[in-house]
RNA sequence: GGCCCGUUCGUCUAUCGGUUAGGACACCUGGUUUUCAACCAGGUAAGAGGGGUUCGACUCCCCUACGGGCUGCCA
């Protein structure tokens, strides 16, 4: 090993805010955590707000809560892009300093027409040439320039990247890119080297739009005598049909699935297996995927969002999910989503109710749904379809279930005899004597087992339930 | 247009020259069941197309098709 692989591993999540935290952005971010911390290195977070234009403070904080809701911490302050103006005009003085940029005069009529020209000409590719490359300090002239970077013209340029293997790009293919604009702001195309170079960036893990940029950015690094970070390309996320993922496909933001009521632990399973995989692991957690992440596993095509795979392994991380973790889960859910809070009383009976609804939903809200019965109080209302399992004749059942009722210890035990007899006395099923248990306890069809609902709601509320619907 | 990347069941993927191409989700069938969820048993289902290289290609090379990206004084 040598010094250079013995260096702690730094990585950065570098989101432009110009809008909410994408579904992609996310997973581009969890692959960054999960390859810092399963390595004991750094996952640093930059904002990259040079474009004045479009990045909104709101923006900013959309990705930070996207980020904090998914889990992923970062090391320090995010760092403001923009904040760094100042050195980012420095390097590109220091470029000029060391020749490997220049001054160009060049106006951006002129840039176009030089692109027309060579179209009309027929040229394969229309790679600005400035005539301000090679001229004399002497003749330039007092008016706004901007700084391009002095690119090599002949040769390759080769992207060794752990993803998408070596990458070679004809230099020739490759214009003296613009690293200071005319109003001495920096271009993102060196803005992201100097920061990614200055944070101590080791690793950068990000979508391969940005894999024709690494090119030039390489060459920042090779003008400034900088090490090149290891470089890993991962490919975008598309939606169910395969095409770039857009708002038609429904939920694009992670702000969506946190209002949908998926849990966090199951989004970041679900991610970090889209499009990288450890053997057969399919259900996994963040630390065990933290343990097993590494660039290599990830794949080099393009993958589908399915949300049905999605709902199953977030269905089992809630049932993996111990009691305390999820009540405070749920509430952090009804909040961002509802604005609801529970009163002292639902809260302690849904603590109670956990056990037996966790393993049955596959989000929150279905969760809570099948919880019901624990979170309302008398009197209960039924739905259309618990209504119709209360006609007479059932109400009739339950005003003799009441008295049977009064003593006893109330256990599943007691509690199983007594249920059975009753429809055996009636000349029904067990089945038929639940529905309309369940439609005067919970007002629902679908439901806990009965005995667990008459164990959690306890034996007087159980009683007045019935009694309620029984009239 | 040019350049770059990609293409295994419907979907996510395993395979890294020799396998009956495996797993998961979804779907279908049967079982279980107290509704829902789950569970048990089984099943359908894949190497884009065409050329090579090789004793032997999903795996290596080329071409085509399709998808994506880049080609800005946006990031």
């Amino acid at each position: 090993m040598n010094a250079a692989e013995a260096k702690p591993v730094v990585t950065r999540f570098a989101p432009s805010p110009t809008g909410y935290l994408h579904i992609g952005g996310g997973r581009t971010a969890l692959f960054n955590w999960l390859y810092a911390r399963g390595r004991g290195g750094k996952f640093l977070l930059r904002i990259e707000d040079t474009d004045r234009e479009r990045s909104t403070p709101e923006a900013t904080e959309a990705i930070l809560q996207g980020l904090r809701w998914l889990g992923l911490d970062w090391d320090g302050e995010a760092v403001s892009q923009f904040d760094r103006k100042d050195r980012h005009a420095e390097v590109a003085h220091q470029m000029l300093a060391r020749g490997t940029a220049y001054k160009c005069f060049s106006t951006q009529d002129e840039i176009a027409a030089f692109r027309a020209a060579q179209e009309a000409a027929g040229a394969s590719y229309a790679v600005f040439q400035s005539p301000w490359r090679d001229a004399d300090p002497a003749s330039y002239p007092d008016l706004p320039y901007v700084i391009r970077m002095m690119a090599p013209r002949t040769g390759e340029t080769v992207i060794a990247d752990q993803v998408q293997g070596r990458v070679v790009i004809q230099n020739a293919t490759l214009d003296d890119m613009i690293v200071l604009r005319s109003d001495g702001t920096p271009t993102y195309m060196l803005a992201v080297v100097v920061d990614d170079h200055d944070m101590g960036v080791t690793h950068v893990i990000r979508g391969d739009d940005h894999l024709n940029n690494a090119a030039r950015q390489q060459m920042v690094y090779d003008a400034m005598g900088w090490d090149i970070p290891v470089w890993a390309h991962i490919p975008l996320i598309h939606g169910p049909d395969g095409k770039k993922l857009s708002k038609r496909h429904g939920a694009t933001a992670v702000g969506d699935y946190q209002v949908q009521g998926y849990p966090a632990a199951g989004m970041r399973n679900y991610l970090t297996r889209l499009g990288w995989a450890h053997g057969n692991e399919e259900f996994f957690t963040s630390e065990q995927a933290m343990g097993w992440f590494d660039l290599g596993g990830i794949g080099r095509s393009p993958a589908r969002l399915d949300f049905k795979k999605l709902e199953n392994l977030c269905g089992q991380h809630i049932a993996a999910t111990e009691d305390a973790a999820l009540l405070h889960e749920l509430e952090a859910y009804l909040v961002a989503a509802h604005k609801d809070l529970l009163t002292d009383a639902q809260r302690e009976r849904l603590s109670q109710a956990l056990f037996c609804v966790k393993d049955r939903a596959k989000t929150f809200p279905e969760l809570l749904e099948k919880a019901h019965f624990a979170l309302i109080s008398r009197p209960v209302v039924a739905d259309a379809a618990a209504q119709a399992a209360l006609d007479t004749v059932s109400r009739g059942i339950l005003k003799s279930l009441t008295p049977r009722l009064q003593t006893g210890s109330w256990t599943k035990e007691e509690l199983e005899p007594i249920l059975t007899e009753i429809a055996t006395a009636h000349g029904i099923g067990f089945g038929k004597l639940a529905a309309p248990l369940r439609a005067a306890l919970a007002g629902r069809t679908a439901t806990p087992s009965v005995y667990d609902m008459m164990l959690v709601i306890g034996r007087d509320e159980t009683i007045s339930r019935l009694e309620d619907a029984a009239g």
